[in-house]
Formats: C-alpha cells, sequence, structure tokens
DNA sequence: CGTGGAGTTGAATACGATCAACACCGGTGG
DNA sequence: CCACCGGTGTTGATCGTATTCAACTCCACG
C-alpha cells in the first residue's frame, strides 16, 4: 500500500482506480543534498515524502536562496511552474535528510475523471495555504510570523537549519537569530 | 450565455452540463463600494466580473488594508478560506468599482464530476500565480515588483488609486509614491 | 466656492540588511 | 587523541530602505 493513497483517497475506491494510481507513482530513495528538480526543468512530478524531509526554494538575482516550503513525512511538494509555465520550473526542489518518497506522475489527473474531485480538493487546501502565506508576508511583523512557523511546522526547528528557516520568512539569518535573542530575553525578563 | 462558461470550459459541452453550469450561476450587478464578503463570512461563491473591479483584502492587526489581488474583467475572485476553514473567511471582497458579476456556487464543483477536470486546471493556474507572488514578495525588490505589477495588470494604475497598489505592493503609499519620483527621475536624466 | 481625500515631499525614526569579528561545535586527518 | 577546519549561529557597528508623522498641493465633488 501506498502511502500516498492514504493522502490522496478519502474512501474505498475501485481495484482498477487503484492499480492506476499505483502505476503512476515509483518510489524513490533520496539522499541528503540531492537535487530533484532545477530552476527551469519540465517536471511532471509531484513528491509525497514518506519520511526524511525536502525543501523547495528560490535563487534570487543576487543568487541568495529563498525558501518556498518545507516538507516533511507526509507533505506533498511540487513545483507549478515546472509543468504549467513554457519557462519551467520556477523553484529547486531537494532533500534536507535523506528521504524516502513517492515521485507521482502529474498526467494521471489528466488521463483519468476519478482523480479530479479529490486533485480539486487537495488542489484547493495547497491554495489556501498559499493564501495565508501570501498574507502573512504582507501585513505580518517578523515576531510572528516565526511563532506561526513555530506552530505549522512543530518540531521542525530541532531539523532545520536557523539560516533555512530565516529564509523562508523572508529575513536574513542575522535578523532571525536577533529576535530569537530579544524573545528568550523577554521571556527572563 | 454566460460569460462564465466561456471562461471555464474550453470545448463544447453537452447541454444539461451547461445547465447545470448555468443554475449554480446567478447573474449580479454591484455598486461600487459594495462589500461581496467580509471577513469570517462562511461564503460558498466565487465572483466572476464580467465588467468592473473587484478586489480583495485583509486588515492587519493595526487596522491596515493590505490587498490580496485585484479582479478586473475577466477574473475569477474569492476567498479560499471561506469554504475551507472553519473560521470562515479571511479576507474582504468588495467592488472598486461598479461591475457586472456572475457569482458562481461551488458546490457545483462537488456535485459533478465534469466539472472537475476544468476547475482542477484553472485551480493550478490560479495557484501558479501565487507561488509567484510569494517568490515575488520574499525576493523581488520594491522597484521591480511594481514594474511587474504594471506588466500584469495593464491600465490597472488608471483606473485604481495609487494607495491601493502600493497596499497590494506590500507597502505604504508614501513608499510608493516615492519610488514613482525616482522612476521618472531616472528616465529624464 | 469649500472641504476632504489623494498624492507628494521632507524630516525623523525604526527595522532589517550588510559587513565583520568571534564563539562554538562536529567532523576529519595527522 | 588532538589540532585543525568549515559551517553555523551570535553579536555589534553601520548603512539603507521603508515607515511614520507632518505639512502642503491639487482636484473632484458636494
Amino acid at each position: 500500500m501506498l502511502s500516498f493513497q492514504n493522502y490522496f483517497l478519502q474512501g474505498a475506491a475501485d481495484p482498477t482506480f487503484l492499480q492506476e494510481l499505483e502505476e503512476a507513482i515509483t518510489l524513490r530513495q533520496v539522499a541528503k543534498g540531492q537535487v530533484l528538480l532545477r530552476k527551469g526543468d519540465k517536471g511532471r512530478e509531484h513528491y509525497f515524502v514518506k519520511s526524511g524531509l525536502l525543501r523547495s526554494y528560490t535563487l534570487d538575482a543576487k543568487g541568495k536562496e529563498h525558501i518556498f516550503m518545507f516538507a516533511p513525512e507526509g507533505w506533498l511538494i511540487g513545483d507549478i511552474g515546472s509543468f504549467l509555465s513554457d519557462k519551467g520550473a520556477d523553484l529547486y526542489i531537494d532533500a534536507l535528510e535523506e528521504s524516502e518518497i513517492e515521485a507521482l506522475d502529474n498526467r494521471l489527473f489528466s488521463r483519468r475523471d476519478a482523480f479530479h474531485a479529490e486533485a480539486l480538493n487537495k488542489s484547493s487546501r495547497r491554495m489556501y495555504m498559499m493564501q495565508k502565506r501570501i498574507i502573512s508576508l504582507m501585513s505580518t511583523p517578523l515576531q510572528e510570523r516565526y511563532l506561526d512557523f513555530l506552530d505549522m511546522y512543530p518540531n521542525l526547528v530541532q531539523r532545520v537549519p536557523q539560516k533555512m528557516i530565516a529564509s523562508y520568512l523572508g529575513v536574513t539569518p542575522e535578523a532571525l537569530s536577533k529576535l530569537r535573542g530579544d524573545l528568550t530575553r523577554q521571556k527572563n525578563a
């Protein structure tokens, strides 16, 4: 049984459906640091993380990383541009830890009606998260963004270098370090 | 013929399909300033703009507006939270100009398989735009964001008060005003 | 006419970026 | 086992950009 099936299907499904799903999925073991998608690539895959940790990120004009999202166990990650845009992917995707993933061929969705409903459902949820992220970036001061991050990704602080969290929050490592200093100082005052 | 059908359907469709679509849509005339959705509302609708101009926005802790998106003619606007989140809508939606819209009941999508494919398609495109917006907010300096805005929403500069564009870009009206001053000064130098 | 909202400009301020120095490990190789 | 090293995080000084606050102009609209 593929983990993605659990994630994707809400109820029971007929055998041919399951089989088709299974055929669109390939299991993969990725080493720490391994790159799954590069900017400009035209991919057809989404990645479901069974164990480990992936991330997606961009490089700006100055070559600085900006982390788009983290994907720990049970999360789905991919770059929409990689199959929607002529220019290919906007993001890089790589592994922060050794991970076991299920690579999911997107063409599945265009082939089979039965997938559309649930795909749409999941797609809406992702969109909702993005909406919240945009709002947050525009209207929330750094400190709250950091606290929200801690809620949203519990225990990821332990697993991810701090500078990457800074990158996700849209600030420099120094800024986050100073914020954390302030926070502990506030607590002990 | 409803405009939304053109937008939504790629090819021909059978008559019952069209009829069902038509039943899920109600035409509405909205006055300038009219509010269609408030934070916390549990809506079931998306709005397709036939003419005029809508926008969605949040209010932050200090009561400041942050515009999430503009929707001129031919655009679709809605708040995903309004039907996905327990807390209801995250955004307000109102009309910046007198507008003619088609309100689309979301339940349509859950009822009828035939809609899923195209809904998924459109949903992906919206998601893609959001992805780009997030990247842009994190990694692009104000000046470029403004120029990108001009590309993305041609002629909207004429129709929208400048302070709202500032709000969309995530800065104060003063900051945008100064940037524009710099830009014209650059041109004439 | 006037009145208020929109935009511009300037001065002071705040916040994060940048640059640089340093402490703290967690390996690696001698 | 230890010395060394590179990467990570902290801290401080300085700089730059956007914010805030305030004053002023300009219209659009009553």
